[in-house]
DNA sequence: AAATGTTATCTGGTATGCAAGAGCGCATAA
DNA sequence: TTATGCGCTCTTGCATACCAGATAACATTT
């Protein structure tokens, strides 16, 4: 703040958008969420692309708080392979390979088959998140006809963040929400070279359908059969990168 | 140390066993890796119970280390559902709920399903690993013969281990070597109140043969149906607590 | 004796201080 | 001019210090 014209090449990203991290941070849980939620934000939408580097202490620094929270938030995005601390060099925003995007969709096709199945299981008592994810596939809709890719990927999400945390199951749940904000965060990089996503709103219908007809088995297909779908075309969109 | 005397309950399991905790700190990777090791090797063997509670600063003092490495260890295996640190009365063992163990069976049911999947799809490269998995098979069928329950308890344990860590999916491997954790303390706490359980051997059989064929789909079917049929039986156990 | 108010204490969260090691630059020598 | 070696700086990991808030015990009053 007090050195706005510092040229520093490593920092110089961090220091363009001060406003961007610092509104980010709302609640007061704790400061270690704050940083936590703050970092994730902005590696997840781009503000910090992958290869961005910073040093601990000057994002204690943006984010007016002191080290000691920064550093347990940026272990924690460690742990979830978001970013990585290279020894005397800094925190490193983790550029997203096609290995990375293979995995997190395996994952994904395992854990989102499961949960629909789950759903699947009580449509009765699902019915509210059952409307919750038709609400969302109606938005991608929408906006597929007013060609409004963010709007799609925004509700696309949605649907998807919806069907894990829905599902009953806490630790799926968290587990599954870890791998879609990287799939979320692929998706945010790769959009402007894709076609129009079409086919994901009837999949999603299919899904929806599925679940509240009670077929366990059919929704858990569909779920699955969605996600293998779209990984494919994630991974090549990556591999052409 | 200077104080073995002390009858407080709070801190009294952590006392008896000090030689318990320091020995497991060997590595020296890093004080917070080693605190996050001992304490979660301490709580999944059972040496500190459900409901066993004790203060960060006693905790350290234990594991000869200050705080700092300490509180983030807990706050890691906080996050991964093992302990939980109450406000102003220290870091409690959780105990493991029916309702934890429908989670985490049915988080296991769709990873290894995945995982063996992921392995049927090259059974040649696999086979190392598939090597592995029998070895462990037979390990398990030799501790049942002698009726050594601990012994056929580790060696599943194994075969479990082997068969999420080999699949080449890193992510899987680290998300579903979480639940195997949770799985083996939920055991070992049941483990005396079970039958012999001899359907495991003959179906970890049928998983390896189906990985060996390079059968897919009968690979993934056979591990799903191995842990859900074992999951029932372990909630059954727990529900008898 | 019981209830309530006050205060002392204890804890986790946060800040700051300290040390060790690796990289980078500068100086010196060939 | 180039190569090599030494030392300074910069960064993280860990230790220590501090603070706010909640609990629990004690005292006081009814």
């Amino acid at each position: 703040m007090a050195d706005p014209t510092s040229p520093h090449p490593g920092t110089s990203a961090l220091r363009v958008y001060p406003h961007d991290l610092e509104t980010r941070v709302d609640r007061k849980e704790s400061l270690v969420e704050d940083a936590y939620r703050a970092l994730k934000a902005s590696i997840l939408d781009g503000t910090l692309p992958a290869g961005y580097q910073a040093v601990e202490h000057r994002i204690a620094d943006q984010l007016n708080m002191s080290r000691t929270p920064v550093h347990e938030a940026v272990i924690r995005l460690q742990h979830e392979g978001l970013v990585r601390v290279l020894p005397r060099r800094g925190v490193q925003v983790l550029p997203i390979s096609a290995i990375d995007m293979v995995e997190v969709y395996q994952v994904l096709v395992a854990m989102e088959g499961m949960a629909a199945m789950l759903l699947a299981q009580h449509p009765e008592r699902a019915e509210a998140s059952i409307r919750m994810m038709e609400d969302a596939t109606n938005q991608m809709e929408r906006a597929l006809k007013g060609e409004d890719l963010r709007g799609w990927a925004r509700a696309d999400d949605q649907f998807h963040r919806v069907l894990v945390s829905e599902c009953g199951n806490q630790r799926l749940a968290k587990m599954a929400a870890t791998m879609v904000d990287q799939a979320q965060r692929a998706r945010t990089v790769t959009l402007q070279f894709r076609q129009l996503p079409h086919a994901s709103v009837q999949e999603h219908r299919v899904i929806i359908s599925a679940i509240r007809a009670g077929d366990t088995l059919g929704a858990r297909t569909a779920a699955e059969a969605h996600r293998t779908r779209a990984s494919g075309e994630i991974i090549k969109a990556i591999e052409r990168l």
